[in-house]
RNA sequence: CGCGGGGUAGAGCAGUCUGGUAGCUCGUCGGGCUCAUAACCCGGAGGCCGUGGGUUCAAAUCCCCCCCCCGCAACCA
């Protein structure tokens, strides 16, 4: 049996997902079930990447461990692929020890061969401002941002010689065309990176714990990519003591990643690899993003979809059929609530749904729900035979191709032969005629067979649908249901009782529903408001002394400047008391750097300094805002700057 | 000159590599039909292919300049 081992990347569970991470395992779910359809031994696997400073910092801000944090959080991504429909094989958490263990193995065993080194990583440091700066962007000898003293620093680090294995991967990259795709990226990568040069790269950490340990350095933890990167053979229990999976299904035939991950996929990947001395993925796919009106999801911008909502609204086929059949693969697409209703009523309510039910109403008004055996031709018989026939041909060639929505796109042009096909021999007229009856009947049982193999085809991306087609044809047996018997346009549903049917799915009135969604955004918006004082009053109260710990005092703004090159930050000096603090603030969209010259205004003087946009802040300012409008907390009558704020 | 993507009918896109009648979906207008979910089928209208220049018998397509939008990168303490 051939084997087909696909994967998605493992998701950062330091928030939920959006709809955009749904796209990526909906897509790969779509094709692991062609793949097990067409008779592959399918490997599908997703998972969570858990570690990082980042988790480290946001589960601290929730007040809870890491691991308890990133429990909760892959909980609801097991929840939210549930709900999809994803039929992954295996779920990898990186924090799991099956991952862990590997990890280090795999680190000891670079380590010992060479690949990895310890070395020191060195440079100019400046304390305030935590930064290294090499010997030519200083300034005068001193920081480029702050302008004071910097001093010649080393700290401990394992390097990874990926250099040693460059020209290897550009030879691999240039004699594997499929490798890279789409054929865009492949030059992205060799151009920017892989040509210009690789430098070794800085595989440990020792700035935070949450991590794996480096087993034989205690303090160190492996870098995130190589502990992330490595989970599409842990899973399979590479160096483990059951490496089965590992010498069945890799390579991994594809990896599916977004855009912004090609490089790691392309670049350290291989490499590692190459360093253990084992076979390349065959493909690394790099999808396009899921775009909002109005540029990219994200958190800040407020614009996040939220696919649990959308299932539960419109069901999981329409979203499935949505995401698969909108988004160019390999491009960008664009979401909007608008384009997924338009699609569910054309295609799903108005082409599919509705030739179903035409089809079956036809069947049992004139068969008594029977499909008919015995027949005469017509002469649009044949388009329908021929292009039926052809049809699985056509989709795998798209799918073994990854494309997607060209797949789909083949199914409904042949749903719209089938429409067609019904005005073309005009059923209803050759029922007034008893002579007739067996040109109706051959009529019926096209429609019938047609939509058999669609329902067929349309099992991997949307099987509750392909399922209920089967129902109402009566095809229970699995072998009608078969790969192999949508081959040829035969005589398959003959004889099979057709039920009386229900909608697929229901015609949504476009308009209305925009309204109603925009009713119920309002809504939440409300609700957010409300429960934030509800929050306070329990777990949110702090105590007067907690309170004390925040330094607010008055400062008084003597230059300000707008930082080039940046859209919102601002530069200011500030006197506070005796001293002057730098403080960089984000309100160049409400407040211009003259306006804000001579302002009386809160500080958080006991802020742990940071760089903005590579310029040192030593604090930060008070303002508030509403609906992207934003105001300075500012002090109502004059008091010298320096007083404390309580 | 940081990197990259893009500007084609009212909207969303294909076509550009390999020059030769500008295409698809949705919308819109008109017609047909009544088996069906106001659905389905047919037809029409609607495009100086971002601007300017060049190459060519011929440019959406190749070359050059410019304009605009978006993403990445750096950030909204």
């Amino acid at each position: 049996m051939k084997k087909y081992y696909i994967t998605t990347p493992i998701y950062y569970p330091s928030d939920k997902l959006h709809i955009g991470h749904s796209y990526t395992t909906v897509a790969a779910d779509a094709l692991a079930r062609f793949k097990r359809q067409t008779g592959y031994d399918v490997m599908f696997l997703t998972g969570t990447d858990e570690h990082g400073q980042k988790i480290e910092r946001v589960a601290k801000q929730a007040g809870k461990a890491p691991k308890e944090y990133v429990d909760e959080i892959v909980a609801s991504i097991r929840e939210l692929w549930k709900l999809l429909k994803i039929s992954n094989d295996d779920f990898i958490r990186t924090t799991e020890p099956r991952h862990v263990k590997t990890v280090q193995k795999i680190f000891k065993k670079l380590y010992d061969q060479g690949d990895i080194y310890k070395s020191e990583y060195e440079g100019w440091y400046c304390t305030p401002c935590e930064s290294f700066w090499l010997e030519r962007q200083l300034v005068d000898g001193k920081c480029p941002d702050c302008g004071r003293e910097v001093e010649m620093t080393t700290e401990e680090s394992y390097f990874f010689k990926v250099s040693k294995y460059a020209d290897r991967l550009i030879e691999y990259i240039n004699e594997h065309d499929e490798f890279i795709q789409p054929p865009s990226r492949k030059n992205e990568m060799l151009n920017n990176f892989l040509l210009p040069g690789l430098e070794d790269l800085c595989v440990s950490r020792t700035s935070f714990n949450w991590g794996v340990p480096v087993s034989f350095d205690e303090g160190h933890v492996v870098y995130v990519w190589i502990d992330a990167l490595s989970n599409y053979i842990t899973a399979l229990g590479y160096l483990s003591e059951d490496d089965s999976k590992f010498k069945k299904y890799w390579p991994a035939d594809v990896h599916l990643v977004g855009k912004e991950i090609i490089r790691f996929h392309t670049i350290i990947w291989p490499i590692l690899l190459m360093a253990l001395d084992l076979p390349l993925p065959k493909q690394v796919f790099g999808h396009g993003w899921l775009m909002l009106e109005g540029g990219k999801m994200s958190k800040s911008k407020g614009n996040v979809v939220d696919p649990v909502k959308l299932v539960e609204r419109y069901g999981v086929d329409a979203v499935r059929y949505f995401l698969l059949r909108e988004v160019p693969f390999g491009a960008d697409g664009l979401y909007s609530s608008e384009a997924l209703l338009i699609r569910m009523n054309a295609d799903l309510a108005n082409d599919l749904g509705n030739l179903v039910s035409r089809t079956a109403a036809m069947i049992n008004k004139y068969f008594d729900g029977v499909v008919p055996s015995e027949y005469e031709s017509s002469e649009h018989d044949a388009l329908i035979e021929e292009k039926g026939a052809a049809l699985g041909g056509l989709v795998e060639g798209h799918m073994n191709a990854l494309r997607l929505p060209e797949a789909l796109s083949d199914i409904w042009d042949y749903i719209g032969s089938l429409n067609k096909y019904i005005d073309l021999t005009m059923p209803w007229i050759l029922a007034r005629d008893e002579d007739k009856k067996k040109q109706l009947a051959g009529v019926m049982y096209h429609l019938a067979e047609g939509l058999r193999i669609v329902s067929v085809l349309l099992t991997p991306f949307i099987e509750g649908t392909a399922k209920k087609i089967q129902d109402i044809l009566g095809l229970e047996d699995e072998a009608l249901v078969s790969w192999e018997s949508i081959m040829s346009f035969g005589k398959n549903v003959c004889g099979k009782s057709v039920k009386k049917t229900q909608p697929l799915f229901p015609r949504i009135e476009v308009e209305k529903e925009l309204e109603e969604l925009e009713k119920i955004s309002d809504n939440r918006d409300l609700k957010k408001k409300k429960n934030v004082p509800k929050k306070q009053e329990s777990a949110g109260v702090i105590t007067y002394d907690d309170f004390m710990n925040v330094e607010l005092k008055i400062g008084k703004v003597k230059e300000a400047v707008a930082i080039e090159k940046s859209d919102k930050l601002i530069k200011m000096q500030v006197q506070v008391g005796e001293e002057t603090r730098q403080i960089v603030s984000g309100i160049r969209q409400w407040y211009s750097p003259e306006e804000m010259v001579g302002k009386t205004i809160v500080v958080v003087a006991n802020l742990k300094p940071a760089k903005l946009f590579g310029t040192l802040s030593e604090g930060m300012l008070l303002a508030a805002e509403s609906d992207g409008v934003l105001k300075l907390v500012t002090l109502d009558g004059e008091l010298p700057s320096g007083v404390r704020v309580s």
